[in-house]
DNA sequence: ATCAACGAGATTGTTGACAAGATGTTCCGA
DNA sequence: TCGGAACATCTTGTCAACAATCTCGTTGAT
């Protein structure tokens, strides 16, 4: 039997192993999340699990009331669009200094992101296209340079999982956003600060739209 | 003598006059913040301290090396830059979106600001000046209805205040900033969503411009 | 004079037990 | 049957002492 996790080792360990448990479905937004549980069923101190639980609060992933303990937290669509609002104003500013900053190895790992999508979505791959998706919008930001649009990116995208997940699963999607994708591609390698913004904007606007659609249809009976 | 303050409402006196003491000065970069000391002078047990500068370090206020402590993180001009950029590409957000959701009152109170900033700047009176400036901003946010953003850009201030500082005593300042200011209140108030966010992004691309010129300045012999 | 090893004191990290609040259950009276 | 008072249980919050680690000044050898 190994020893307990404790300290700052348990604390990330245990807040990673929510966070994935988050996005594989395993918590659902409302879950109530007991300390002592969580401790015995990770192996680490209820002390390393509190202070896993203020690091997740802080990243707005966990709601806790005092006394009476933390949940997952659940994201209305209103405040969805909201962070999907916020995530285009940042990833514009990180399109715009990408197509600028961005050094030819990072330019053409992009050109090559762009032909294995069309691939993937000609394959009807959808793991590797999500995969290479979530590359993409990487690269940008690194390219970018911008550290701090960086973190509040990250930040941002925490709570989101439960959505992303929704409407990766919308039939025709990738279809849809693959011009939109290649589009920031292009505009990026190409070196057209411009261009960049606005395919990012122009992509983020299509995801506002997606959500808000996506609420009208969970709200039919 | 009152009970030490615990618990919940310690952490936030704490974390709250520690902020403070960083605004007025009596804290500066680097300065290390030693748990026991702090729980002395300001009545609270350590739990309550160590769990402040969690929530400070969670802000970026606060840098926490594992076994050596906290201290007052520096913010380097060039992180300077970049928290500005942000806060630029997220008030254009809800510059934009104030231009058309504001409804009269707030309208009625951007131009009221705008006739006490002309009156301030004509008087000499920074103080006042500084403190419109401030309610402008908050106002412009809040008219937006753009919770998100709020809070991030609640986030972006903390770690400025030093550099906010050391902009507004530059001789001149106000004087310069007016015009943006007021640009920034005719497009919002005048509902013009593109002409605002203009308006937004050239007052911090202004800002930016000082913040790089006061690096040039510092970097000096 | 420089450097490494050492040790005392200072400071943070961890633990386990207990206090206190919230939740759920039972049981009594109307 | 319903309402609610009293009780039992579950869960989080707090503390004080102890353990582990770091800092820094001292000493002694080269």
């Amino acid at each position: 039997m190994t020893d307990k996790l404790t300290g700052a080792a348990g604390r990330e360990y245990v807040a990673n192993t929510i966070r994935q448990a988050l996005r594989s479905g395993d918590l659902v937004p409302g879950q109530r999340l007991v300390e002592l549980d969580l401790a015995e069923s990770y192996g680490a101190t209820r002390g390393a699990v509190r202070e896993a639980l203020q690091d997740l609060a802080a990243e707005d992933i966990v709601e806790i009331v005092p006394r009476r303990g933390a949940r997952i937290r659940a994201v209305s669509v209103e405040e969805a669009v909201q962070i999907t609002e916020c995530r285009s104003a940042l990833e514009q500013l990180c399109a715009r200094k990408a197509a600028t900053r961005a050094d030819e190895e990072q330019r053409a790992e992009l050109r090559l992101i762009g032909v294995d999508m069309r691939q993937a979505v000609a394959d009807g791959a959808w793991d590797t296209y999500s995969a290479l998706n979530q590359r993409l919008h990487e690269l940008v930001i690194e390219a970018s340079g911008q550290e701090v649009a960086r973190r509040q990116l990250e930040r941002l995208n925490g709570p989101m999982v439960r959505f992303q997940f929704r409407l990766a699963l919308r039939p025709g999607r990738p279809a849809q956003s693959l011009p939109q994708h290649l589009a920031i591609i292009d505009a990026v390698a190409g070196g057209d600060p411009d261009a960049a913004a606005r395919a990012a904007a122009a992509h983020l606007d299509d995801v506002i739209e997606q959500l808000k659609s996506s609420a009208a249809q969970t709200a039919a009976p």
